[in-house]
DNA sequence: CGTTCCCTTGAAATATTTCAATTATAGTGG
DNA sequence: CCACTATAATTGAAATATTTCAAGGGAACG
């Protein structure tokens, strides 16, 4: 038996339905740079006013490559709805996933430095994406400051995303990596509209584990910990947050056997007092 | 031992007294825009006969911070010489290092995202640094469309760069982290015109271990094994490598216990994420 | 309706950390 | 310049987190 609850594949309550932002036109759906700015969260200045420049969208299906590593730069590409992973190949083929894109995220920018794609982009579920030429970029750039701007930040966030995971993957037990991985998604869907609360994973294990730098068994083992704790409830990919706060700060489990349901948490927003903790 | 280049070493102050960042008062080196083209690597383009552009250096001494987390960003810093890290600090105040910058390296362009500085950087001995007003980059970058693929060149390698760190840390067992990170020194120090047979370690044991994801112990015995199979000479921070193809696709290390001195190596290509392993 | 992929769970193996003790090394100030 | 103190590095032994191996059940899909 499954949980079941509204997917988030389906329209986010939001008021601010960006489907209506592309014009059908011959059967594709096409985007003005206000609607681009829209979407990336971007304060569109007075290039909202430019409409002669449209965007073109592509459709993908789940499991299709929207770019592929080594690939020819010449694009870059807005999830406009849909979910994706970004993966690194090794040697034997296989992936080691670097993230999980959804709506408004920016795909392809670690293509700039060596005119290929570093990585590639797998779609997860249908996925409707925005293709927006480099060139075209840059050109904007230079009449629209705001745009270059835009541009600047978007890739400076992705950086700053990567260095959290660095330091994420670097310091965190198993348990707090899945821990923030569900509090983080959760963020983004709320950011998105859907429900924090209840959702629907989009990968599989071996593809969160890939992500945290874990196995599947112990992604899957730790979920289920979770649950037995009670901070959530998992039935396959369906996800309900009961104890967010709990989760957010988690650092290791307590000891199961042994007296207390208390959590270990980090010192983080009372304040920084004690250090005696610090190696 | 045998050490290419000179000195070093005063004791890198483990984090906190960010007070004051470290801002020595201005030093006496100015640089032009051919002069920074050169150091960044990047074809100059018509950009080099501009003369009337220079920039400041700023030298610190180790220990001290070139800027810290949450400072308003205006500036992107170039090293010019010496050796650093940048790290992330978590609420209890530990570093998590994300990199060792070195010459020509491009520090800083986290903060473009948020207008603030996201990790900071730390000189490990004595430096050189330009000092580059990212707005006179982006004003420069209108004028010279060369230097404008630099900039957004130089930020996508550094998430590339990242990606493959990631990539390591979720993948690799802690030898061949251990391997990689000095193989990719090595191949640095080479760039640079020094040796990379032989060199000196400017981080400690801790650093190292902080930016792999491992504790300062397991470095340290990591180390030892590979000097007992004869694969480097260490010495403190003194490094030789003696079996640099070993090292380059070491997988684990082969059984104690038993004969063989082969290793386990990667299947097939060799290169490819070993490029670029480090800051 | 079968085939394939995905998820869960246990038990054993093992890699890495933790704790602890000892020896180096560098910086400080008498 | 030397002694002194603090920080850094090494190493062993024990503790433990995570992976590996293995098997069974479930969901998805043509």
């Amino acid at each position: 038996m499954s949980i079941s609850f509204a997917d988030n594949r389906s329209a986010p309550t939001s008021s601010h339905s960006s489907a209506e932002a592309g014009r059908q036109r011959a059967g594709h759906l096409w985007s003005s740079l206000a609607d681009v700015c829209n979407l990336l969260q971007i304060a569109p200045g007075s290039a909202a006013a430019d409409r002669d420049i449209v965007f073109q969208h592509v459709q993908f299906k789940a499991g299709q490559r929207i770019f592929t590593i080594g690939q020819p730069f010449d694009m870059l590409y807005i999830v406009n709805s849909g979910f994706l992973k970004t993966v690194l190949l090794d040697d034997a083929g296989n992936e080691q996933v670097l993230g999980f894109p959804m709506k408004g995220d920016l795909l392809g920018t670690d293509g700039i430095h060596q005119k290929k794609y570093a990585s590639e982009a797998v779609a997860l579920s249908s996925c409707d994406i925005v293709m927006v030429p480099f060139k075209m970029l840059t050109s904007l750039s230079r009449r629209y400051p705001e745009m270059e701007m835009a541009l600047y930040s978007a890739i400076s966030r992705e950086l700053v995303r990567e260095q959290i995971m660095l330091n994420m993957l670097g310091s965190l037990s198993a348990e707090a990596r899945v821990a923030r991985f569900l509090m983080s998604l959760s963020e983004r869907f709320s950011a998105m509209g859907y429900s924090g609360k209840e959702f629907n994973l989009r990968m599989t294990r071996q593809d969160i584990g890939s992500y945290l730098g874990l196995t599947l068994e112990t992604v899957s083992r730790t979920m289920s910990a979770f649950d037995r704790l009670g901070y959530i409830g998992v039935d396959g990919r369906a996800v309900i947050l009961k104890e967010a706060q709990t989760l957010r700060t988690l650092r290791r489990l307590p000891p199961s056997k042994a007296k207390a349901k208390k959590v270990i948490v980090e010192p983080s927003d009372i304040e920084m007092a004690d250090k005696e903790l610090a190696a």
